[in-house]
DNA sequence: TCAAAAGTGTTCACAGTACACCCATGC
DNA sequence: GCATGGGTGTACTGTGAACACTTTTGA
């Protein structure tokens, strides 16, 4: 027993789930697949994981490698095992999902992976065990999202109170109230006024915010009404 | 690139934190390593995945094995990669989190391991990078029980609002007020008043309640004020 | 001047908190 | 009958929800 010799060895990818926000729709970037098996098909961008590098490793490497970018928001998700997941040989996986700007991502696409955007209700079949994963990365995003401020990693660095709420309805399929959200995500105390304004959207124009990255770290834990905040937070 | 055949293969683990309540603190079962290397230190359950099983089936094997019982609560928790993370060698470790009532367990213990059950504020030194590894649990076990009705899972079929009331305030190592703490939990809907009352713990004795298990598979997403919880549960 | 979108104010209902009080029972 | 812990009532406060209202500006 636990005899470490005589055990199976296993392949050992990660998967990427990524989320990227054009102002309108939530969407996730999937590649077509250039190489058998499964060419042609759609799939998450993943990579299997060499000797000498973590997972996260390999999962901002692969990130790297499709949209050119460093420093993206990124969180482990789940680990799927099961032996019969990968039709070629079993391989666990090691689901990240990982947030963009899309309009920074334009800049930098790989091409060689033929990469696409598709919103998020849209989504044509993906191999494997794909679209369970991103169903799973969806629920989290969502469920996250409600409770830490982490949906501003979609947005360009200054952004207006209106589209923050559009980037919150888009996420929960929801409508809500402007005044309530403008007090709401103010109360937070994260963002901060500039002094422009947008005005491509509006006759009046939109202040810009931007996330105070001092307390932004600080109180990531205890965004929004996270109810025993004062116990879960101070126990940690 | 991403091709299977000149990829490297790894071991693949599972280990357990396995968290009990004793009707005073809160604890976690370890093992006492009767094998070599580092035989004597102490260490979380684990084992390795074989072959023909997931993690999650590998994590169940092991729990019964060390504690007798099936069909415990269990929750994936975290995958920990880092190369240098076992000094023997590379290895994957899925750590998966489980809830047991400590004296359900105590009648089927599984002497083989030498485990021992430790509050969870006075561990002893765990090898490779377990202690990090509960450390991340706490943290976790904390912030889902803050939003959805896990900690059940640590008492009997049958217990008291004033037992509730320690086992939170042992998680949280908080004060509870008795009566808002019991309008809450009541509030939840999840609990069902029995006739019968534990007179052990008091001379006037207190009422036996039981989750109501309808209910509870439903309202397991959407617990204490989950805040938009309209919206998130809707649309999940 | 009017339409459209940004942003503010106001009211209401309800949930959380603190704390006083009553209840049942064993000694 | 009194101490002990279980359980209920209540008043206060703050937050979220709904919606009316004001502001700014381009056409």
């Amino acid at each position: 027993m636990r005899r470490y010799s005589q055990q199976k060895r296993f392949l050992f990818a990660v998967d990427c789930i990524i989320f990227g926000y054009d102002g309108q729709e939530l969407k996730l970037l999937v590649i077509q697949r250039s190489f058998e098996p499964f060419k042609g098909m759609w799939s998450l961008v993943g990579g299997f994981v060499s000797e000498t590098e973590s997972a996260e490793g390999a999962a901002a490497r692969v990130l790297k490698d499709l949209t050119g970018l460093d420093g993206l928001y990124m969180e482990q998700l789940h680990s799927f095992t099961d032996p019969e997941r990968d039709a070629v040989e079993r391989t666990v996986s090691i689901a990240y999902f990982a947030l963009i700007d899309i309009k920074k991502y334009k800049q930098q696409i790989n091409e060689d992976y033929h990469p696409a955007w598709f919103p998020i209700n849209k989504l044509p079949e993906l191999i494997f065990d794909h679209t369970k994963i991103v169903e799973l990365a969806k629920e989290k995003l969502r469920y996250n999202a409600a409770l830490h401020p982490l949906l501003f990693e979609l947005l360009p660095a200054k952004f207006t109170m209106p589209q923050l709420q559009s980037l919150y309805q888009a996420v929960y399929n929801a409508e809500f109230d402007k005044g309530n959200f403008n007090r709401k995500l103010l109360s937070t105390k994260l963002l901060l006024k500039l002094k422009d304004k947008d005005k491509l959207n509006s006759k009046k124009g939109a202040f810009y915010y931007k996330v105070d990255i001092k307390k932004y770290s600080a109180g990531f834990k205890s965004f929004l009404n996270f109810v025993p905040s004062q116990h879960v937070n101070s126990v940690l």
